[in-house]
DNA sequence: AATATGATAGTCT
DNA sequence: GACTATCATATTG
């Protein structure tokens, strides 16, 4: 008897290293168009690449919001990045959505990728948001409402490697990604000791 | 395939 | 005034 219940606070108010690498196969939807959870970062407020570690001001209070909630910035002037917040309220930390595959509603997200292959509709994180038409409006926004994140279904394998864009902090190791995806912004090192992880 | 560059806005020094 | 958790286009090998 069980129909795949969306993640909520139980899920993201844990270590936000856990989140992150069991969120990988998981799926994102936005008004029901997404995919598969292919590509995503851990950043928190001890983190000098974080925009959480000179504590909560300006944009940043929202990652020191409520576990399963959104964060979402302009990056570069241009782009939007979406963020679901995790561990206890007061701690900054979030996981960055960096890919997904796009799986549901592709109509939905060439319409509003035109032109783009479907190899790069969602492989990055502002590509991602602008396929999903998600903007800073829903910054703040808890997830439930119109943004979900349905439980993966057996197993995957998650990889590891640096993250990808910042100058800071580049040897810690907190990008993972589903292996072999050929939906991943770039490539990550494929490591022997790998594990497979059960579904949640 | 790899590298360079411009666009553009919010936040920090 | 400088720097970004980026992307698309242009240029070079």
């Amino acid at each position: 008897m069980s129909e795949p219940r969306q993640l909520g606070v139980d899920f993201f108010a844990r270590g936000v290293g856990w989140v992150a690498q069991e969120l990988v196969g998981c799926t994102l939807l936005v008004d029901g168009v997404g995919g598969p959870i292919v590509e995503v970062e851990r950043y928190q407020d001890d983190d000098p690449a974080s925009h959480s570690f000179r504590g909560p001001r300006g944009r940043a209070v929202t990652m020191f919001g409520p576990p399963a909630s959104l964060y979402v910035y302009r990056s570069y002037g241009i782009h939007w990045c979406m963020n679901i917040v995790c561990e206890d309220e007061g701690t900054g930390a979030a996981v960055l959505i960096r890919a997904i595959e796009p799986v549901v509603g592709v109509e939905a997200m060439r319409a509003r990728r035109p032109g783009r292959s479907d190899r790069e509709l969602c492989a990055g994180p502002g590509r991602l948001c602008q396929a999903l038409g998600v903007d800073g409006s829903r910054n703040g926004q808890a997830l439930g409402d119109g943004v979900c994140v349905l439980p993966r279904v057996g197993r995957v394998h998650v990889d590891r490697g640096t993250r990808i864009g910042i100058s800071v902090a580049t040897e810690r190791p907190w990008r993972f990604g589903l292996r072999g995806s050929a939906y991943l912004s770039r490539a990550l090192p494929t490591s022997p000791t790998t594990e497979a992880h059960d579904h949640v």
